[in-house]
DNA sequence: TGAAAAGCGTACCAAGCCAGTGCTATTTTA
DNA sequence: TAAAATAGCACTGGCTTGGTACGCTTTTCA
């Protein structure tokens, strides 16, 4: 549990492949130099695109490229585009959603960590998960 | 995604409420005060008891006390006895069960960040999340 | 001495989410 | 015009999560 899933530990590969790649790469490429599920990995790609993290081009020798360079694109961001708003705690994002948001305790401490570990995935880049740089305190 | 899972919220409620009481307190108590299920509390209570952060007494006038201090109980293991073991990524515990792990290009940074978000929630005591301090650098 | 208050152990279930699949349409190039 | 690619859907099976149930033991107290 608290895991990354499968599909954001994908696009972290795509997105670091495409990142070392020079033209377009396309999802059979990728999938079959991972030995990935090819729908899956295209679905992956399509997401990235429509969310313009990527780039594509249709046709014979299209494929997708990075939209922006590496270190412009932050771990917060992937997970976000691939598995929707980073919620470490309900009452980060909705406390009309929780039923003890009137009387919980830990309310105030818990969305100060929410926030720390936000920040901490922001400040970490794909150039960082590229290149295996020492990563930054947070 | 990526959120602690409600046991785990509920598991740090519980163990805020013991921290700032005296003496025993049971699930009775706890679930009536923030109007939580009974059954979920006492479960949760159950295991919190098996693994040794709080300690029961039964019979009437029973409870449960916390078994160390706040600042004695980290985040981290209050996730692992709920949720078992921490995997931020799957290759953090379980390289093996990873299928691209012979290839994978973002192996060694994503099992540092792995190490770095673990010893963030190590840090985390519940004195902290009781108390509101500001949470300290990692 | 027995009823009530509490925890213990374990099994169970339904709903939702996630990983993965399938299909058809469109675009581009050779 | 065929082949190689992306685009946009919709679908599904299985696992996880949140929550429930039930019968048992221990302790207190009237």
């Amino acid at each position: 549990m608290l895991r990354l899933s499968k599909k954001v530990d994908y696009a972290i590969i795509l997105l670091s492949h495409l990142g070392e790649a020079s033209g377009p790469i396309s999802a059979q490429e990728v999938s079959s130099h991972y030995h990935l599920p090819q729908p899956m990995i295209a679905n992956i790609l399509k997401q990235l695109a429509a969310s313009q993290l990527v780039e594509s081009t249709r046709g014979v020798q299209g494929g997708y490229v990075l939209q922006r360079q590496a270190n412009q694109i932050s771990l917060a961001e992937i997970v976000r585009v691939i598995d929707g708003p980073f919620n470490f705690v309900e009452c980060a994002h909705e406390p009309s959603e929780c039923r003890v948001s009137a009387t919980c305790p830990t309310q105030t401490p818990l969305q100060a960590l929410h926030g720390r570990l936000y920040e901490f995935m922001e400040s970490v880049t794909l150039e960082n998960l590229i290149q295996h740089h020492e990563l930054q305190p947070v």
